[in-house]
DNA sequence: CAGCAATAAGTGAGTGCTCACTTACTATTT
DNA sequence: AAATAGTAAGTGAGCACTCACTTATTGCTG
């Protein structure tokens, strides 16, 4: 097995990455499951390689421990939120179309993989200390996009933290509730909504209502 | 545990009442503090007892069991949170004022036990059958509100969850990142913020910005 | 390209330990 | 004395992780 060049470097799983057979995705993937699922602590090394079809003791080789497996999981959807918005920054666009375009690549990638998405919300605060510098997250990169955007005068001055914040809460919030079912469908659905709701916050009226 | 009425009722807990000497507070709070610190699973029965001065078995003369303990925790901010919306609900201001208030209750229940609120929205997640009707929760009695604005023609009308849920999120989503240390203080201070953020996702511009 | 040694992939039965929970008991109220 | 409050030493089950081992793959050499 394992047709790979250099040995497995980490990035197995992306999207929807369920049908890459290497043997390492196929425990990232049957952990992701039981960890949204049941949450870390929840889940036994050995419900994970039963969950995967192989041993126990193979899960060793490709990770430290199972703490090691989780935070993996979680730099995948960390990082990937968090280059999206960067990107997005760097467009030269108004922070309008901006904004409007991280909202729907944001329910986008959630509905991409929406086991890997609400592994992220549910169980992030576990893994406070992820990456060294607070920028790399999605937060960070909002909050340094809206910084950006106060200092071109197109919004007014705050604290860019808590805008960022706020403005998240509009797409999270909404997410949070579909886990516990209150809202149903895909994310995406709603985007036309996150984004108003989020550009309201703003100060961006979109002028049309 | 059921509505019982005498040999202890369940509602020591009831904002800063660690020092409420009963044995049961004690269990209740040491339980409390270590299940938002290290999540329920992450916490042993050992170490509650010891946090709480007592032994290991008097836990189980007053809880069937650790999961228990878990839930009646969580019923206790649930409740409150969703009552307190409930009542605001039952005035006869304009949604706006309802809306204010609502929000500034919310910032100061959440300062007034912040290791129970922070409690609530870590780990919600675990009991999504808390209560039978999806009513009674901050999130059902904020769309209960909002659909009778509705049909009054206060706001616009659309789907109430959704725009509950992106309502509550300008606020829980900061209270996310006080708990990841990305902002400080209480969150009272930014009352006056989300109070104009929900404000604006609900389109009631305050007009005077 | 046959033969073979070296390495990588995979197994599953341990290992010691911690877990939630019980039980037999003592101390304190009422 | 009867009920309640509290203790501390279990108890079996399950935990994360290891280790001695087998099997498959790869690289090398005459």
């Amino acid at each position: 097995m394992a047709t790979k060049i250099i040995p497995h470097f980490t990035d197995d799983l992306r999207g929807v990455s369920a049908a890459n057979g290497t043997t390492k995705a196929k425990i990232e993937r049957a952990a992701l499951w039981l960890f949204s699922e049941h949450g870390i602590d929840g889940v036994s090394t050995k419900s994970i390689a039963a969950q995967a079809g192989v041993s126990e003791g193979l899960i060793y080789r490709y990770f430290k421990n199972k703490e090691d497996l989780a935070r993996e999981l979680m730099l995948a959807i960390h990082n990937r939120l968090t280059q999206m918005i960067k990107e997005a920054g760097k467009s030269e666009d108004c922070l309008a179309a901006q904004i409007r375009h991280i909202t729907r690549r944001y329910c986008e990638i959630a509905d991409d993989d929406w086991t890997l998405f609400r592994y992220h919300i549910l169980h992030i605060s576990r893994f406070s200390g992820l990456s060294e510098k607070p920028s790399k997250s999605p937060h960070g990169a909002a909050a340094s996009l809206l910084r950006k955007a106060m200092q071109r005068g197109e919004i007014a001055k705050m604290n860019p933290n808590i805008l960022a914040a706020m403005a998240l809460g509009v797409v999270l919030q909404p997410a949070h509730s579909k886990v516990l079912g209150t809202i149903s469908g895909l994310l995406s659905t709603h985007a036309p909504l996150f984004e108003k709701g989020v550009l309201a916050i703003l100060g961006l009226n979109s002028e049309k209502d």
